[in-house]
DNA sequence: TACATTTGACCTCA
DNA sequence: TGAGGTCAAATGTA
């Protein structure tokens, strides 16, 4: 084939990819608008969280879902390679400076790096730390309130910090490039609380009801499979407004799968259950026997989360700050906030 | 043998 | 410059 034609291939794949772009720009934006009135309107959150979608989000789901395996599907074509590594440069430009993405000495590839070749000694410690990457936190009184698998890769003394504080990344990393990772850390005035942060989402093949349960809920905010994205972001420019929405919106506890407690943030403590049929409760009482709970008939959790900014590892993020802010600017009732 | 954990070394960032 | 985060060799376990 002739370089002529390979290039007007090459630019017709282009703009269909760049129309789907903005096909999924406008869905998500869509699905925000109406998460972000949900959530206003206490809509019944208990349905969001259980699984049984509403047919709104859904149907955005779906279409969310279309765009994101046909731009993936363009993208794997070698003429529009760097589609995704376009997007990433606009977001990041739209985001300001958030060099959250991990880069690996040998060019990014975030595989197991002890394997491969021309890893010497001297490579070791050669990363780039994820810097305000997406976290939250939780209170809990067990560390595997979530169904991942979590390899432990690093414990450290903490300054000031009693108890060490425990590194955990996705088992899955190595295959999946799973960049999710957890800190683990006993808390100084319960040594039965252990306060676990939770850092990236997972990318990882988990069903999405698991990663509903490890993903801050979001105030009606539906993180499923390829809308992690709108949630992050959403949850990234809501958070600032979160504190002080404290008291006017109740706060979600998830108490076992599929179950949801509504709860008054006056009340957290009254907040308990169990969370039964975790898979990783085994695995972890064996690999991390020192943090278990001798007791886990009483684990609530409280979520909070960190205002902290969100970029990291979406292939696809195409809502930039000033849209998002003008976004909820026009439709966020509360008013005075801290700006973003 | 494969996989997970431990732990000291090394790097980044505030 | 030190605290915190990650790497990777050594070690443990099934």
């Amino acid at each position: 084939m002739d370089s002529d034609s390979n290039n007007t291939k090459s630019i017709k794949i282009k703009n269909v990819v760049d129309q789907l772009v903005e096909g999924y720009k406008s869905a998500t934006q869509l699905q925000l608008l109406l998460s972000h009135q949900q959530s206003n309107h206490h809509i019944d959150q208990t349905r969001i969280v259980s699984g049984d979608p509403d047919p709104v989000n859904e149907l955005i789901g779906k279409i969310l879902d279309s765009f994101y395996k046909t731009i993936s599907v363009l993208d794997s074509f070698d003429q529009v390679a760097n589609v995704s590594v376009v997007l990433e440069s606009s977001r990041n430009a739209s985001c300001g400076d958030d060099s959250a993405t991990p880069v690996s000495c040998n060019g990014g590839d975030s595989s197991d790096s002890r394997k491969g070749p021309g890893v010497g000694k001297g490579k070791r410690g050669c990363y780039t730390r994820k810097k305000r990457s997406h976290t939250w936190t939780v209170e809990a009184r067990r560390i595997d309130d979530d169904k991942y698998a979590w390899r432990k890769y690093g414990q450290k003394q903490i300054l000031n910090s009693k108890f060490p504080r425990s590194y955990f990344r996705c088992t899955h990393k190595p295959t999946q490039g799973c960049q999710a990772t957890k800190q683990v850390q006993k808390q100084e005035h319960d040594p039965n609380l252990f306060q676990i942060t939770y850092i990236g989402h997972h990318t990882c093949n988990v069903s999405d009801a698991t990663q509903a349960k490890t993903e801050p809920l979001d105030h009606g905010i539906v993180m499923d499979t390829y809308n992690t994205l709108a949630a992050t972001i959403a949850h990234d420019h809501v958070d600032a407004n979160i504190q002080e929405r404290e008291n006017d919106i109740s706060s979600l506890i998830v108490v076992g799968e599929g179950m949801v407690k509504e709860e008054d943030n006056n009340n957290y403590d009254h907040n308990k259950d169990c969370c039964e049929g975790s898979s990783t409760y085994s695995d972890l009482s064996l690999v991390w026997p020192d943090v278990m709970m001798s007791d886990d008939r009483q684990h609530h959790q409280n979520h909070y989360y960190h205002g902290e900014a969100s970029t990291t590892s979406h292939q696809f993020s195409f809502i930039d700050n000033d849209q998002l802010s003008s976004l909820f600017d026009s439709y966020c009732p509360y008013e005075g906030t801290s700006s973003i």
